[in-house]
RNA sequence: CGGAGUGUAGCGCAGUCUGGUAGCGCACCUGGUUUGGGACCAGGGGGUCGAAGGUUCGAGUCCUUUCACUCCGACCA
C-alpha cells in the first residue's frame, strides 16, 4: 500500500478527553475516529486492519480447536430475552426499541439466548453433539459510563463462543480446551497475561475464569499470590482466614453509651480494641426483578472492607445500590449504631463467614448511640463469604502473600451448565431416547478492546508499537526525498519485490520532509522499517526496529534479502 | 444516580466578566522555495457560536428552559 493513497488522519494534538496512552495513540494514529463521543468508534483503515489481523488469529486458533463459525443477528427479539428471565436482570445496558409493527428488539450485548434458540432448533440428538459454535461480531451493551477509547465503548467487537454438550463432564473438557485455546492466542498476539478466577456476573453459571491483561491501567484490580500461580478478580478471591493478634476484648455483655463513634476508627479508639473484634454494618438495597426491593445489612469484620459482587451474589439481587438515612429510619435503622443481632424482621441479614462463631465482639445497638459489647455470633443466620481480600491476606492456596495488580479483561470463560438451556428448552434426546437440557459453556473475547489492550502493554511516548501478529503492516519503507530519483526508484524496487514476497508493506511516497513521515511512523508503529536516504549515496541504507528505535545501516543491495530474513 | 465542568471551523482553543458585523494554532486548497527529525513565504476556502425561547436598536456574550458530552464519585453507616 501507498501511503499517499492511504486514508491516515494523523494529528499533533490529543483529543482532550484522552488520557489513555491506548486512546491517545489510537486517535493520533488515525487508526479509529470518535463519533460525536459516548463510546462510538468509527474504524479507519489503519484501525480495520489491526482489527482484522487480530480477528485472524482468534479465528485460526478456535477453528484448530475445532470450533465453527457462525453470525448471528445483532437485532435480537425482546421475547428471547423475556424467556431466559434476563430482560430484567440485564437492566439498564440493554438497548430496547420497537419496530414499525411494535414489536419489542434489544441490540445484543451477548448473545447466549440467540445461540441457544438456534441450536435447540436444529440440534435433537446426542449424536449431534459436543458442538462449540462462536461468531466475531459487533455486541452492543449501553454503559453506564463508556471511556478509555476502544477499552469500554458501548458498541464493540465480541467473540462470543457457546459449547453443548450432553454432559457436565464433557463440558469441563471443552472448557479446559478453550483455556488452553485462549492462552496461545493471547501468546500470539504478544501479550503479557493472567489466568483468574472471576465471578460471573450477568451471564450466570459457575467455575469462571477471566483472561487479564496486565496493565497499570487496567480497569479490573486482581489477586495474584506471590507463593503460588492462585490468581483471582478482586469479586471472586478468596483468602485464607485471617487473624489477629491482639487478644480478644474481655468485655461483658453490655449495652454501652457511644456518643460519636459512628466510624470503625473513631469506635475502635473509643473502645481501645482492634477492629477486628467489630462488627461493621453496611446497610445496602438490593433490587430485584418487576421492581422488588429489601434492605440488606452486611456484616463484616472491622478490619474489613464489603466487596459488593460478592454481597450481591450472597442475596441473588440484579444489584446492590445504598440507601439514605430517611430510608434506614424508615426500616427503623439508626446510621452509625446499627446491628445485625437484632434487626428489624423487614430486612434481610447476612454475615461474612469469618464472623461466624466470633466471640467478644463489639456491634451497633440498633439504638441511637449505643453499642453493645461481648456478643457472640452464632445464631442461625445467612452465612456467605461477602469480604474483599485485602494486599498482604494469606493464600488460601498455599499460605503465601496476595497482592494486588491491576488487569485489563481480555477474555472470560464460563461453565454454565443448564443455566440457559433449560429454561429456554433446548433439550436433546440421549442414548435412551430420553430428553435432557444440553450442558453448556461459553466464552468470549473482546476482540476490540484487544486493540486497546495491546497498545497499553506496547507502546513509548512516541506511539504505538504493534506486535508482529497485530502490525497493520509488515513493513514500512520510507523515501526520505522523492525528488531524489535515485531514493525513489530503489523505493520503488524494495516495495515491489517486498510486497511479491508476500510481506505486506506500506510505502511512504509522500511529498512531505523526513521529519514529518518519521514521525507518523514512530505514531503509528509499524515493527519494522525500512529508511532510504541521504547515506543511499554511500551504497547505505536503514533498517529500523520500532521496539527502541534501534537503527542499523544496511547495504542497498542487500537490504531486500535482508529485510526477508529479518522478518521470518 | 450524585457532584463538578465544557459546548465557538475537521481537531485544539481564545473571545463571554464589561452586548456593537467571529478570531488564533493545527489540518485543508493554490503558487513558489525547501527535503535527515512535525519547514518557509504569499494567497485562499471553511461557522445555523449545542438547541429553543426571552431581554435589547443590536446577543457568541445577559436571562430562562433544554439537550449533549467530559471528568470525579458510586460503599465501610
Amino acid at each position: 500500500m501507498r501511503f499517499s493513497r492511504l486514508l491516515v488522519p494523523t494529528t499533533k494534538e490529543t483529543p482532550n478527553d484522552a488520557t489513555l496512552a491506548s486512546h491517545i495513540f489510537l486517535i493520533r494514529g488515525g487508526f479509529i475516529q470518535s463519533v460525536g463521543g459516548s463510546g462510538l468508534y468509527n474504524f479507519l483503515p489503519l484501525g480495520k486492519k489491526v482489527l482484522d489481523r487480530v480477528r485472524n488469529v482468534v479465528k485460526e486458533e478456535l477453528d484448530n480447536a475445532g470450533c465453527q463459525e457462525v453470525s448471528l443477528s445483532f437485532v435480537t427479539p425482546a421475547s428471547l430475552w423475556e424467556e431466559s428471565g434476563r430482560y430484567e436482570k440485564y437492566g439498564k445496558e440493554l438497548l430496547r426499541f420497537k419496530d414499525r409493527k411494535d414489536n419489542e428488539f434489544v441490540l445484543g450485548p451477548t448473545h447466549e439466548e440467540m445461540m441457544v434458540n438456534l441450536v435447540r432448533q436444529s440440534v435433537k440428538s446426542y449424536k449431534q453433539l459436543p458442538l462449540n459454535l462462536y461468531q466475531i461480531n459487533l455486541k452492543f451493551r449501553d454503559e453506564i459510563r463508556p471511556r478509555f477509547g476502544l477499552m469500554r465503548g458501548r458498541e464493540f467487537l465480541m467473540k462470543d463462543g457457546y459449547s453443548f454438550h450432553a454432559d457436565e463432564a464433557d463440558m469441563k473438557r471443552e472448557f479446559d480446551l478453550m483455556e488452553e485455546t485462549y492462552k496461545k492466542i493471547f501468546t500470539r498476539l504478544g501479550l503479557e497475561f493472567r489466568v483468574v478466577e472471576a465471578d460471573s456476573g450477568a451471564i450466570g453459571g459457575s467455575g469462571s475464569k477471566e483472561f487479564m491483561v496486565l496493565a497499570d491501567s487496567g480497569e479490573d484490580t486482581i489477586v495474584v499470590c506471590d507463593g503460588c500461580d492462585y490468581g483471582a478478580n478482586i469479586e471472586a478471591a478468596v483468602r485464607r482466614e485471617k487473624t489477629c493478634d491482639a487478644p480478644v476484648p474481655q468485655l461483658g455483655k453490655e449495652k454501652i453509651h457511644t456518643p460519636d463513634a459512628t466510624t470503625m476508627e473513631a469506635l475502635s479508639k473509643f473502645f481501645d480494641v482492634d477492629p477486628f473484634y467489630l462488627v461493621k454494618t453496611v446497610a445496602m438495597r438490593a433490587l430485584y426483578d418487576e421492581g422488588k426491593s429489601q434492605i440488606v445489612l452486611f456484616a463484616i469484620r472491622g478490619s474489613d472492607e464489603l466487596q459488593e459482587v460478592k454481597a450481591c451474589n450472597a442475596v441473588e439481587a440484579n444489584e446492590l445500590v445504598e440507601v439514605s438515612e430517611q430510608e434506614l429510619e424508615e426500616a427503623g435503622l439508626i446510621a452509625g449504631f446499627m446491628s445485625p443481632l437484632n434487626a428489624p424482621e423487614s430486612v434481610r441479614v447476612v454475615i461474612d463467614n469469618a464472623l461466624k462463631g466470633a466471640t467478644g465482639m463489639i456491634c451497633g445497638a440498633n439504638e441511637k448511640e449505643y453499642h453493645t459489647t461481648g456478643n457472640t455470633i452464632d445464631g442461625d443466620f445467612d452465612y456467605s463469604d461477602i469480604v474483599a481480600v485485602q494486599e498482604g491476606d494469606a493464600c488460601a492456596k498455599c499460605g503465601g502473600t496476595l497482592r494486588y495488580t491491576k488487569g485489563i479483561e481480555a477474555g472470560h470463560i464460563f461453565q454454565l451448565g443448564t443455566r440457559y438451556s433449560e429454561p429456554l428448552g433446548c433439550t436433546f434426546l440421549d442414548e435412551n431416547g430420553k430428553a435432557k437440557p444440553m450442558v453448556m459453556g461459553t466464552y468470549g473475547i473482546g476482540v476490540s478492546r484487544l486493540l486497546a489492550a495491546i497498545i497499553e502493554q506496547h507502546h513509548d511516548e512516541k506511539g504505538c508499537i504493534w506486535t508482529k501478529e497485530s502490525a497493520p503492516f509488515d513493513l514500512y519503507v520510507m523515501v526520505s526525498n522523492i525528488k531524489d530519483v535515485a531514493q525513489l526508484a530503489l523505493g520503488e524496487k524494495v516495495y515491489e519485490t517486498l510486497k511479491a514476497a508476500g510481506i505486506d508493506v506500506l510505502f511512504d511516497d509522500r511529498k512531505d520532509r523526513f521529519g514529518a513521515k518519521m514521525k507518523d511512523y514512530e505514531l503509528i508503529g509499524i515493527p519494522h522499517a525500512v529508511i532510504i536516504g541521504k547515506k543511499l549515496s554511500d551504497g547505505l541504507v536503514e533498517f529500523v526496529t520500532r521496539e527502541g528505535m534501534v537503527k542499523e545501516e544496511v547495504s542497498a543491495d542487500e537490504i531486500v534479502s535482508y529485510v526477508q530474513e529479518r522478518l521470518c
